[in-house]
DNA sequence: GCACGAAATATAAACGTTTATATCGTGCGG
DNA sequence: CCGCACGATATAAACGTTTATATTTCGTGC
C-alpha cells in the first residue's frame, strides 16, 4: 500500500544519462561559467527529459540553508470561539504565491499567545530554523524583533515598530486611514468620533490613536480618550464599543472600526441599542475582505485587499534574505476608500 | 549579519560528550531495545543538556520520509477578491497542533482552481512530496482522490466522495444539519424552503439538496429545484439568491445558507428587497465562524467551531500514515444547533 | 613540437541521520 | 577452563547536494 513509486530521479541519474560528474551537473544546474554553455545544455535537456527536481533535503545538509521562511501569526486557541475577522489563510497563500519563483517556502507557525510566540521566535533564531522570517501583531517595543536582530537573522514585519534599528516591514497606512476618514467625518460635521481599536499595546492602535487625536487637533477638536474602545477585534468588541458608548452624556456621531469583524458587531449594537445608520450615527471601516458592501446598511469602508501586502511581504523577506538595506524594505499601503452612505446625519 | 549563531547539536555532540558512537546514540534516542537503559538514560541525559533536537533533514535523506503533510486548499486567486468565509488559516493550524507531538508537520498548498488543485496533487504523489494529503472541496467522482488511490499515498479528505474504495474523511454532518433544519422549518409552518448552497458539483451541496429533497417529501411537500441556488459561498450569492427568489410568484418563506457569508449576503439582500426577517422570511445557516449572533439580526444557526473538523483531520491523518484501516477513520460531526429567532413568521 | 596556463571536468569530502553488519565482552554450559 | 551464544556497542555505508581540490583537456605562444 504504502510503495513508491517510481524513483525520483537525481544528479545522479543525469549523471548516468550524460556521462558526466555530480559536480559538473550540479554546477550546470547552478548556470555556473565553469561549464561550456554546450555542456549545460546538454545537461538541462537531460534534466527536463527526467523530470528532475532538486531535492531540498539534500540542499539544505549541505549547505546549511533551510530556505524556509517561517510565518509567525497568531491562530486564536481552540476553545476561543470568536472570529477575529482576519484571514491569514490569504495572508499566507499571498505569500507563498509571491515566493513561489524561488527555492524558499513558507512554514506557518501558528501561536496561541505572546509567550508562545517569543519561545517560538527563539527557537527559530536559536535552531537556525529559518531563512527568514514573517511577524505579524507588531509593538512598539516588540521583543520579537529585538530577538531576530540580535539574532542576525533577517525578517519582515507587518505593522511597524519603533525600533531605533530600521528593519524592513509591510503595513497598512494606518495614519493615512485615519486622517482621510476622520478628515471627511469632520467635514460632514462630525464632532464626537468614537475609535474601535485594536489592543492597545499594538502599534497600529498607537498609530490610529495619535493620528486621530493629532486630525482633531488640527481641526480644533478635544480628543477624548473615553471614545478610544480597544481590545481584540472581534464582533463582540464592536457591539461592546456602541452599547457603552452610546448610552453617555454626549455620545459618539461616528465609529472608525479597525476591521469588519468590529464593523459586523457595531452595526449589532446599533440595532440593540435602537440607533440608525445615518441618522444617529455612521460608521467607517478599514476592510479587508470586502463585506462592508453587504453589511446593512452598506458602510463605506477603506479597502485593502490582502493579496496587496501578501505579496510585498514576500518580495521583502526575499530581498531581504538577499541581504538588502532595510531602508529600501518598507512600505506603507494606502486602501481605498469606498464611499457606500453619506457621512452626514439626516435627522 | 548572516552569521550562524552557536552550532546546533548534533548527534555527533552527544557521542563527543558521552563517548558513545552515532549508532547507539541514535538506537538510544528511538527507545530500541538493543541499548542498554543505563546507556539510555545517559543519552537522553546529554541530549536535554544540550538542548538537542533531531535534524530532520538528515532523517528525510536518509529514510526518504518526508515528515510532511500536505494541506491542499483552495485560495482564491488575487484577482478574486471576495470573501469565502472559510477560515482557512484555522483549520491549517488546528490541523498543525493537532500533529504537533509527532514528527509531522503541515505544508500549505494554495490552489488557484481546480487545474491546479489535480497537477499539485499529481505532483505530490509523484515526486513524494509528502507522507500524507490532506484534502478539502470534495466531490462525488474526485480525481485527486483517484491519484492518492493509486500511488497509494494515504490522505485524508475534508468532505466526502462517492469513491468505491473507502477513504478516510471528516465531514461537517451536513445531512443531519438539513434534517434539523427543515424539520425545525416545515413545523413552523414554512412551505417553500430554498437553499443557498455550494457550487453544485461539490459533495456537500449535493448532499445538503438530496437530503432537503428526502425531507421534503416525508413531510409530504414538493421539493423545487428552482428553490436552490449554488455557487461560490460568498455574501454575494446570498444576496443574489434572495434578490432573485424574493420576486418569483411564490417566493420562499425560508433561506438555509451553507455558511455565515451566504447569510451575511441574504440579510444584505432582504434589506436591499424590502423583506423583513422574521416577517416575511427567515435565514438558517451553517456557522464556522461564531459571527451569526452579531448579524442583524441575530439568526439561527448550526455551529461548529472550525478547531473541531482541525483537530479530527490531524488525528486520522496520522492514523492513515501509520497504516490504520479507512473504516476506522470516517467521521461526522455535527454542528450545535444555536436558536437566535423564532422560525414562525409574524406576519 | 613543446611547455605552459587556462578552461573544463572529475574526485572526494562533508552535511546529519539511520541501519546493516561487524566487533567486543560477558556469562553460561559443557 | 574453553568455546559459544548473546547482549551491547562500534563501524561503515548510504541518502542527494555542494564545493574545495585534483586532474584532465585544450589552445596558445614560442
Amino acid at each position: 500500500m504504502t510503495q513508491r513509486p517510481a524513483a525520483r530521479p537525481t544528479i545522479k541519474t543525469i549523471c548516468t544519462l550524460t556521462g558526466l560528474s555530480t559536480a559538473t551537473v550540479s554546477k550546470a544546474l547552478h548556470g555556473s561559467p565553469q561549464v561550456r554553455p554546450e555542456t549545460r545544455r546538454q545537461v538541462e535537456e537531460a534534466a527536463r527529459s527526467l523530470g528532475y527536481a532538486v531535492n531540498l533535503d539534500g540542499v539544505r545538509l549541505r549547505t546549511g540553508k533551510t530556505y524556509q521562511i517561517a510565518a509567525v501569526m497568531p491562530a486564536p486557541a481552540p476553545g476561543g470561539r470568536d472570529w477575529h475577522g482576519v484571514e491569514y489563510a490569504q495572508l499566507l497563500a499571498g505569500i507563498s504565491q509571491a515566493v513561489e519563483h524561488s527555492r524558499y517556502r513558507v512554514a506557518l507557525h501558528a501561536v496561541r499567545d505572546d509567550a508562545e510566540a517569543r519561545e517560538t521566535v527563539a527557537r527559530i533564531a536559536g535552531g537556525g530554523l529559518a531563512d527568514g522570517v514573517i511577524l505579524s501583531g507588531t509593538r512598539p517595543d516588540d521583543v520579537r524583533v529585538r530577538i531576530l536582530q540580535d539574532a542576525g537573522l533577517p525578517f519582515v514585519t507587518y505593522g511597524t515598530t519603533a525600533s531605533a534599528r530600521a528593519h524592513p516591514f509591510v503595513d497598512t497606512d494606518n495614519a493615512g486611514v485615519i486622517r482621510v476618514s476622520l478628515g471627511r467625518l469632520i467635514a460632514a460635521g462630525h464632532r464626537r468620533i468614537a475609535l474601535v481599536n485594536p489592543p492597545a499595546h499594538l502599534s497600529w492602535a498607537i498609530t490610529r490613536s495619535q493620528t486621530c487625536r493629532a486630525v482633531l487637533a488640527g481641526a480644533g477638536l478635544v480628543f477624548d480618550p473615553a471614545l478610544v474602545v480597544d481590545g481584540p477585534l472581534t464582533p463582540g468588541l464592536g457591539r461592546a464599543a456602541v452599547l457603552a458608548l452610546a448610552g453617555i452624556a454626549d455620545p459618539p456621531t461616528a465609529y472608525v472600526c479597525a476591521n469588519e469583524a468590529a464593523a459586523l458587531g457595531a452595526l449589532s449594537g446599533f440595532s440593540e441599542a435602537g440607533l440608525v445608520h445615518g441618522r444617529d450615527a455612521v460608521i467607517h471601516a478599514t476592510d479587508d475582505l470586502n463585506i462592508s458592501a453587504y453589511l446593512t446598511p452598506p458602510i463605506t469602508s477603506f479597502f485593502l485587499p490582502i493579496g496587496r501586502p501578501a505579496a510585498v511581504l514576500g518580495d521583502h523577506i526575499l530581498r531581504a534574505i538577499a541581504g538588502e538595506p532595510p531602508e529600501t524594505l518598507q512600505t506603507f499601503l494606502m486602501p481605498e476608500l469606498v464611499v457606500r452612505a453619506d457621512d452626514r446625519l439626516s435627522r
